[in-house]
DNA sequence: TTGAAACAAACCGACCGTCGGTCTATTTAT
DNA sequence: ATAAATAGACCGACGGTCGGTTTGTTTCAA
């Protein structure tokens, strides 16, 4: 092989690049360190040389993930003009915004993190989301307790829960995909629907809103999200 | 080796059983299928005449463990003299005791259920026990509905979401359990303890139940858990 | 100023041990 | 007789190692 050198942070990144969609695209398991590094055009021991281990790579996928995701959702928090339940609800609109957008890949994420060669995968980006997030909806919690504008005497563990709540949402989701994939559209979208309802008030329950404060969903969004 | 024959339930039970003992005591993946035939003193054609594969066997392993999880939960939803309410808190008071007897094995099982080696026996009981609970609470919720005594439109939404909120217990009781073994039983207590109301609190809030209806915890539960 | 020696980091790829899984032969029960 | 159950040698793939090579950088004497 043509040897070929580059600054380290180019180089891990081209391996992170390909781990990352060779293991959406395949699964963790069923993707090997020789796909990878043939796909990144490296050799066995360059490899060695980044990651102590296979692990560590599908580590390194998630963490970048997860600061990725942290990267999008900083900025909402740091609006001042907002409330708690105005971030909340700022969260919500960007994270369907962004879904919408990216609905193929999205759902192509789907598919793949639920695979069951995909556990490790799977838990790993949990893991590395709840991570970033929990700190910020902690603080986010604690600042709407503090205005009166929500109820959370224990802000972590709402933050523990919310988060927890929402991994369910990701679970819907790709129920509901899967029976579009079917063919019974009416049927996945009203699954959605109802369940991303039932989700907003749940919220709004537990954090002692009153009704339709929170505005997970938004009229015809189940549907535009399947389709898309 | 000296050729036995026995009972395919009896020999696939061995087998179960092996893989229970060392899947919990050294992780999935960290256990080998020689490992497995050598404690069950079996040969290898005889594991795979009965498990297709490590995966099936894991899948077995976690089957079995919700099945008898189901077995104990059963009784408690029939009995015909208490109202949602009254067996939701059944259940929890018997989930109490079931943690307070079997604290030992618990807590290794926790130990070793969140190493991160053991993602994928995690997942496996994690979605067995899920399909055997959700049914249940679901019933159990919709008749609370019609009886009048909790608030929940959408029983199965509900019940996937009080099921999901369930996992965080048991993350925390790890957290909690750590601490412990770091030392700080005060600390790891009182965490354990706060999180506790915290969670009573989501679903009294969550079914719009009056406060104190609903007892996850009792007064000394998690020091008692945690010395046990 | 230069350039060569010394060093460290990046890289290569043949090789190894382990592990899940297969296959054929043999035994046992009916 | 025959089908289920068992034995264990064997296989290929995979994650990971290792000794060695290349490349860029630093040091320092001429």
């Amino acid at each position: 092989m043509v040897r070929t050198k580059k600054s380290p942070e180019v180089r891990s990144n081209e391996l992170i690049d390909c781990a990352e969609r060779l293991f959406f695209q395949h699964g963790y398991e069923n993707s090997t360190v020789n796909d990878v590094i043939r796909e990144a055009n490296v050799s066995k021991g360059a490899f060695y040389h980044y990651f102590v281990s296979k692990e560590a790579l599908l580590e390194a996928v998630a963490t970048r993930l997860a600061q990725r995701n942290l990267n999008e959702l900083q900025p909402l928090l740091e609006d001042p003009s907002l409330d708690a339940v105005g971030q909340l609800n700022a969260l919500f609109a960007g994270s369907r915004r962004l879904k919408l957008d990216m609905a193929p890949q999205l759902k192509n994420t789907f598919n793949a993190l639920f695979k069951p060669e995909n556990v490790a995968l799977y838990h790993r980006i949990d893991e590395a989301l709840l991570a970033v997030s929990l700190p910020l909806v902690a603080e986010m919690l604690r600042r709407g307790h503090e205005e009166g504008t929500l109820d959370a005497p224990d802000p972590e563990a709402a933050a523990l829960m919310l988060l927890q709540l929402r991994l369910s949402v990701a679970k819907v989701m790709h129920k509901a995909l899967q029976r579009y994939e079917a063919g019974d559209l009416d049927a996945a979208a009203a699954m959605l629907d109802g369940w991303m309802r039932t989700y907003g008030t749940a919220i709004e329950r537990f954090l002692k809103l009153p009704d339709g404060s929170i505005e997970v969903t938004e009229p015809g969004f189940a549907r535009a999200f399947l389709q898309a």
